[in-house]
DNA sequence: TGATGTGTTGGGTG
DNA sequence: CCACCCAACACATC
């Protein structure tokens, strides 16, 4: 599901609904979504009785804020959270349950089963999250634009693969980075290394404006996502040009394009996004 | 029925 | 440093 937009939404939805709660117990069904250090069975006894006081995020990463743990969480492709009453039936791909002291679960589902989940001590929470070696957020008073414009000059590589490489700046992932290109006039196989300042400057603002905004608006709904109290985002109605394979472009009316950039599909306007 | 594509990340290889 | 391929997985679509 989620770039950070989604990710954000999650949180929020999640805040809400079980901040505070305290965990009375939890069932992990596949072994693989939970990381070491802790084995799933360890995972477990760790969380018994501790009671979650926070809900953070760092890029497209959830982090629960507990008495002694912090679990870090990343919903990868299709990762979902939901939160229902601990007497409804398992649903079909369900691989940990948490079962929260007020007759509630906090459920993790997950179709690809490509999420993941650890735990670190809460006092080494920041410096786990530093290890995950992720750029700023992309709010303009953490993601600078002279920080930003030195990164891209040092490498030699194409501002797609660049932009979904999480270091330079967190959170955009196929679907935005895709929007952010469109709407900067920036070809997605451009060398970052030749983009002008001016240019650089437009792509900065770009990812701020259209991450904020589709955090605004709850998230893009594609494909299965839904957020935590089961609301679809709205943003999907913004995409100028993800999914809009041979529609005209909303700027030149030239049919968009589908291309492959590193391994992922790629939408843009050969008209509008021209490389050079 | 098989091939392909899907919102992510990390690891290996050349 | 960078590009590419693959793995983890299930399901929809062509």
């Amino acid at each position: 599901m989620p770039e950070l937009p989604e990710v954000e939404t999650v949180r929020r939805g999640l805040t809400q609904l079980i901040v505070p709660s305290t965990i009375t117990g939890v069932e992990v069904f596949w072994d693989k979504i939970i990381t070491p250090p802790f084995s799933s069975q360890k995972f477990c006894d760790n969380l018994y009785g501790e009671t979650i006081h926070a809900i953070e995020r760092r890029g497209k990463y959830l982090i629960f804020l507990m008495d002694h743990w912090a679990m870090i969480s990343h919903l990868r492709m299709e990762g979902k959270y939901k939160v229902c009453p601990s007497d409804q039936v398992i649903e079909k791909h369900t691989h940990v349950v948490f079962h929260l002291h007020d007759g509630r679960d906090l459920r993790y589902l997950d179709v690809r089963k490509f999420g993941r989940m650890t735990l670190v001590p809460v006092a080494m929470a920041k410096d786990a999250i530093k290890a995950l070696n992720l750029g700023p957020e992309p709010l303009p008073q953490c993601f600078q634009v002279e920080e930003f414009s030195l990164q891209l000059k040092k490498r030699h590589r194409a501002i797609k693969p660049t932009l979904l490489d999480q270091s330079l700046v967190a959170g955009l992932g196929n679907i935005y980075v895709d929007e952010v290109l469109f709407r900067s006039k920036i070809h997605p196989l451009r060398m970052t290394d030749n983009l002008s300042e001016d240019e650089i400057q437009v792509l900065h603002d770009q990812i701020i404006a259209v991450l904020g905004q589709a955090v605004e608006a709850g998230g893009s709904t594609i494909r299965t996502y839904k957020n935590t109290l089961g609301e679809e985002g709205t943003f999907q109605q913004a995409l100028l040009v993800y999914g809009q394979t041979d529609q005209a472009c909303v700027v030149c009316g030239t049919p968009i394009q589908k291309i492959k950039v590193a391994q992922r599909g790629t939408h843009f306007c050969p008209v509008c996004q021209v490389l050079r």
